[in-house]
RNA sequence: GCCCUCGUGGUGAAAUUGGUAGACACAAAGGACUUAAAAUCCUUGCCCUUUUGGGAGUGCCAGUUCGAGUCUGGCCGAGGGCACCA
């Protein structure tokens, strides 16, 4: 028989979307829309085994969509402004853009090659002029709003590269390629005011019912808030300072009050600058702070200064003040008061100073002579040695009423803080979208009128240079603005700037005077599923609900201003990892095994080491080219065998016994398929098979129900079951209702295996709209049903019975079963508990 | 240290949400076909029993329930996130 031609239909029904152009997408107002969005791809060169998952998954959900009749959108994009093409390009010596372009080509390729369902005349590119001049558009109104503004930070500054590094490109506190020690330097940087959102940012979560709680809760911690006071110190001493202001989340512990701490970095500690000592302490403060190790090891170290802090409950108690190196400017007031009986970091700092240690909370258990002495007591309690606090329980009670009090005596007053920062967007890079902002010859900020957007970036420049390499292009920088000759900013924004808004311009791709329009927005937004890697939980996500508050702020542009409605984020492609004698890393193909277990160079049959499962990576050498795997097996298989073996929440090991069982399922299939049209063109046929068309819905059901949920996994495995049912039935001839079950058989099976099935459907279908088969009630339940015999809760049988028999019916059947009766000897049953058409339940004694 | 998630055969995993545990697949062993191999198909899978059967069993210990992989509490283990956050 005539084998599956995989290569040939393949490529036949990809040519055929193709200049159909089935997938393509407008606006219907008669049709409820479905935006369906995968995040999209770095073009780093080829796809690797991540995209294939990633994209497989959003297209089943695509294609299943379409099919129940959803207007469906499904874009595909690139995220092609950022550093690998400018490391690419710095070391072979190409140009960024001509490198990025080469790649996109490559890559859309292969992912056409996968049988996507992507409209491609939405394809956007963030490294285009006409894409990034919007952006730079958008910043601009940001600015306007001011929800954009420039100041001086702490950078993690490269000596020998001259350039800033992200946190992640600092490996051990040095430059990840230079290995230079990393500096602390301060630079001018632009920030996005995101903190301005953080209490909508953290309401929004709430209405995110289809989001992972895991990413809720890591975006809600990230998000930081916590309830507590401002306090205001009184200061004595020898300086102009009359007062220094902490936030706490615990002013009930304010009779336990021991001294005050103070960042290095607080406005305070210009007064010091000339003070050798101090600047010791300072330059010793700054040695730890790189690795997160050092930090968590550090011991809590300070500097006494000569000031005194009055407590404001008691004034009369006045407590020294410090400089601590466990203390941050960047969160709440760079200040904190420490009260070392109940915070175990003050308790250390206390013992290493000698300083009191006044116990204010007493366990429950315990009466009032209870003192911390080996450890901070931080557990629930109650209030002692406090003054009107005294009796309170806390937290809770007593921190309320101290706030009241320090309220009422403006000694401080209600505070809610966030940890969260603002976002710096300022990258001295050359790959990225340009800042739309000169300087004039003072040095003032100048905007760039909309009418000269985009800035576009030089082309073609000489990238081997010191820091950044925009710095260096004098032409370029020289820019008349109104008349006036202006300098170019040279940073570039920032890449997770481009991705935060993609979603819009995938609405609206062709719009040339603004990054979106109102009535696309309106149609298709929010994304109805968005699908990618948890990777990126926190910025990428938190950064695109920002650009929505952002964009809306005073101008109410969207329905919703949750960008994604829907989120599921997918788990990893695994594959075992193999090293040689020398510990170097080997690719799978270039070992080989007989028995599974020891595995050999194939060069020269050397045995190596077989390491655990990790997710494929370049550096440990265990990926596989989907390129090569589709060539070899097709693209239906690996979309196929990649949702089979894992739920796609999970990680899923990569293996090529299964990528082989998926190609033979296709084959096989094929096979079955030539078998039933053959059948279906017999005209004779007269038998109704009923197992058919109830085993036909009951599949619709589960399977919907399953690809819902996304449990794809589970799909696979009823097609398996569904080839193993259908290849029984078909060898009971004559069967009359054939083609009616397999028409909608091959429709569940389409968004899995397009190419196969379209080229499968073509045999078999007559209708003329295809789509989604509903179930048919009265087939879904036999006249016949299994009831589970228990006894005492033990399953002990298992009988066919008639449906929906009434109690008293079912009884007799079940005392008619030998096993059951032969249980019941000597036996009484007491008493009965029936599921109907499920389950009998016999409590006996 | 704090927060989150997850523990089911040799392996990846199902279980329609409290009602037949292990569907489906991979691997293994045995068998059929074949001169042989490949391919394909069938059987087996913990303990006791020759079989018919019976028993235990979803990380461990309790609890709720007629009934728990599923719910509650505690413990153990693995993975992930955050981390001097006041």
């Amino acid at each position: 028989m005539e084998r599956y031609n995989f290569k040939e239909v393949e490529k036949k029904w990809q040519d055929f979307w193709d200049k159909n152009k089935t997938f393509k997408s407008s606006i219907d107002k008669n049709k409820k829309k479905f935006y369906c969005l995968e995040m999209f791809p770095y073009p780093s060169g080829k796809i690797h085994m991540g995209h294939v998952r990633n994209y497989t998954i959003g297209d089943v959900l695509a294609r299943f969509k379409k099919l129940q009749n959803f207007n469906v959108l499904h874009p595909m994009g690139w995220d092609s402004f950022g550093m690998p093409a400018e490391n690419a390009a710095r070391e072979n010596n190409l140009d960024p853009k001509e490198w990025t372009e080469k790649n996109i080509s490559t890559m859309k390729t292969q992912l056409k090659r996968l049988g996507l369902s992507i409209d491609w005349d939405r394809e956007i590119s963030t490294c285009s002029p006409s894409y990034y001049k919007h952006q730079q558009i958008f910043f601009l109104e940001l600015y306007e709003k001011g929800l954009v503004y420039r100041k001086e930070n702490y950078v993690n500054w490269d000596p020998v590269d001259q350039t800033v590094l992200a946190n992640e490109q600092v490996i051990d506190g040095k430059g990840w390629r230079s290995g230079a020690q990393v500096e602390r330097k301060k630079l001018n940087q632009w920030f996005f005011n995101i903190s301005k959102f953080s209490e909508q940012l953290l309401n929004g979560l709430k209405i995110l019912s289809e989001w992972p709680n895991k990413v809720k809760t890591m975006q809600t911690n990230w998000i930081g808030k916590s309830y507590g006071a401002e306090i205001d110190f009184k200061i004595e001493g020898n300086l102009p300072i009359k007062s220094i202001k902490c936030f706490t989340t615990r002013p009930d512990t304010l009779f336990g009050l021991s001294f005050l701490a103070l960042s290095v970095d607080h406005p305070l500690s210009k007064h010091f600058e000339n003070d050798h000592k101090y600047q010791k302490f300072r330059e010793e403060c700054s040695k730890t702070g790189t690795t997160e190790e050092s930090i968590a090891q550090a011991e809590k170290i300070g500097f006494k200064t000569n000031l005194q802090a009055l407590n404001p409950m008691d004034p009369k108690i006045k407590v020294p003040v410090y400089f601590a190196n466990f203390v941050l400017m960047d969160y709440g007031f760079g200040a904190v008061f420490g009260c070392p009986a109940h915070d175990q970091r003050d308790f250390e700092f206390a013992k290493k100073y000698n300083l009191n240690i006044k116990t204010v909370v007493r366990p429950k258990d315990q009466n009032n002579t209870f003192k911390v002495k080996t450890e901070a007591f931080i557990e629930d309690g109650i209030m002692i040695n406090s003054s009107f606090l005294d009796g309170l329980k806390t937290p809770g009670e007593a921190i309320e009423k101290s706030i009241e009090h320090l309220t009422k005596n403006k000694l401080g007053k209600k505070k809610i803080n966030f940890r969260l920062k603002d976002w710096g967007i300022s990258r001295q890079r050359y790959w990225g979208c340009p800042i739309p902002i000169a300087y004039d010859k003072n040095g003032n900020i100048v905007k760039i009128p909309k009418k000269m957007l985009p800035i576009k970036l030089p082309e073609k420049i000489n990238l081997n240079t010191k820091g950044n390499p925009l710095d260096h292009q004098k032409e370029w920088r020289k820019i008349v603005i109104n008349g006036e000759i202006c300098t170019l900013d040279t940073d570039t924004l920032d890449t997770f700037v481009d991705s935060s808004w993609y979603f819009l311009r995938f609405c609206s791709p062709q719009n040339s005077e603004y990054g979106y329009s109102e009535d696309e927005i309106k149609y298709w937004m929010p994304v109805d599923q968005y699908i990618g890697g948890v990777e990126h939980a926190i910025l990428h996500l938190l950064y695109s609900r920002f650009f929505m508050q952002a964009l809306s702020f005073e101008k109410k542009n969207f329905i919703s201003t949750e960008p994604f409605q829907g989120l599921f984020t997918q788990g990893m492609v695994c594959h075992e990892t193999y090293k040689d004698e020398n510990n170097k890393w080997l690719s799978p193909e270039e070992v080989f095994t007989d028995n599974g277990k020891d595995f050999f160079t194939i060069k020269d049959k050397k045995k190596i080491i077989v390491g655990p499962s990790e997710s494929m990576s370049k550096s440990r050498k265990n990926t596989i080219d989907p390129e090569k795997i589709m060539n070899q097996y097709g693209a239906d298989a690996v979309r196929f065998f990649i949702l089979s073996d894992s739920p796609p929440e999970k990680d899923v090991q990569w293996s090529e016994q299964g990528m082989i069982a998926a190609y033979k399922f296709v084959q096989k299939f094929w096979l079955l398929h030539k078998k039933i049209t053959e059948e279906i063109k017999n005209k004779k046929r007269k038998n109704e098979n009923i197992d058919l068309t109830i085993y036909t819905n009951k599949l619709i059901q589960k399977y919907t129900f399953s690809l819902e949920k996304f449990n794809m996994n589970v799909l696979i495995a009823y097609l398996h079951e569904t080839y193993n049912f259908l290849s029984k039935e078909i060898a009971k001839l004559d069967i009359k209702n054939l083609e009616e079950n397999y028409s909608k058989i091959l429709i569940l099976m389409y968004p899995i295996l397009p190419h196969l099935i379209s080229e499968c459907m073509k045999d078999v279908h007559k209708l003329d709209v295809v789509s989604w088969p509903v179930t048919q009630k009265e087939y879904l339940e036999e006249k016949f049903v299994n009831i589970v015999v228990q006894i005492n809760g033990k399953k002990k049988s298992l009988i066919k019975v008639q449906k929906n028999l009434s109690e008293k019916e079912l009884l007799e059947n079940v005392k008619k079963d030998e096993k059951i009766s032969s249980f019941l000897k000597q036996k009484s049953v007491f008493k009965h508990i029936i599921i109907k058409n499920k389950l009998v339940n016999l409590i006996v004694k």
